[in-house]
DNA sequence: AGATTACTTAGCTTTTGCGCTAAGTGTTGT
DNA sequence: ACAACACTTAGCGCAAAAGCTAAGTAATCT
């Protein structure tokens, strides 16, 4: 499972910043287009895109282009990473090693 | 509550360094001093000592200097900053509204 | 066909991050 | 007193991040 906690510098450095965030919490809500998505950001169109293919290349989220549309979606599943780091983290503070297993166990139960 | 996730960009980007998160992890143990944290690096005193200062300056650890040797503690709570943004941004998937606030409700009353 | 739309590519600038060495400060050991 | 220790400060260099403008491409509309 050591995979969970692999690509954390990406994945951190990516969510570090607030215009990438903000275009997460608005993809938490359904998929949208490039041109949706900058929207609201004052921002050349370029330097937004910048934005967008750091998150791809995090793996947050995922695009596809359909005619002259990239629509963009959120990766769920990314976020276990850092939910599987806080847990080891966690486990330390309370001296216990069964934490991670336990939370990794828990989400593909759930199919989460 | 908005303090939780204000200081969003200096965590995470804290998070973004894998020295930065080995001395986490290290200090998740317990206390340590710079010297007993820098030991495991290939790395300069003063290259290490500003991962320490950036830890410091997003909160996630704190100093204390006594005679020449400066102590470093973790700081569980800022934690939460992170576990609050995880949370507020599950609820957008789950279309709820209610989640970020049952959190930090429940982790106030377990006096995390 | 030609105009408009929705990106995309190229290239430039400034700032920040992350490493280094060299030298300095204050504390503790002998 | 002096040496050793544990940082600390100052300053340099390189690479990556984050913004910009200008120009290009391919799809869709009229």
């Amino acid at each position: 499972m050591d995979h969970y906690l692999d690509q954390l510098d990406g994945i951190f450095q990516a969510l570090a910043d607030p215009t990438r965030r903000a275009v997460l919490a608005r993809l938490g809500k359904g998929p949208a287009s490039i041109s949706d998505l900058a929207e609201p950001f004052d921002m050349a169109l370029p330097s937004f895109m910048k934005h967008i293919h750091f998150l791809e290349g995090s793996g947050l989220i995922q695009t596809r282009k359909q005619g002259r549309v990239r629509t963009c979606i959120i990766e769920k599943q990314r976020f276990q990473a850092v939910e599987a780091w806080l847990s080891q983290q966690r486990s330390l503070w309370e001296g216990r090693t069964d934490r991670l297993e336990q939370f990794v166990t828990k989400a593909q139960a759930e199919g989460d």
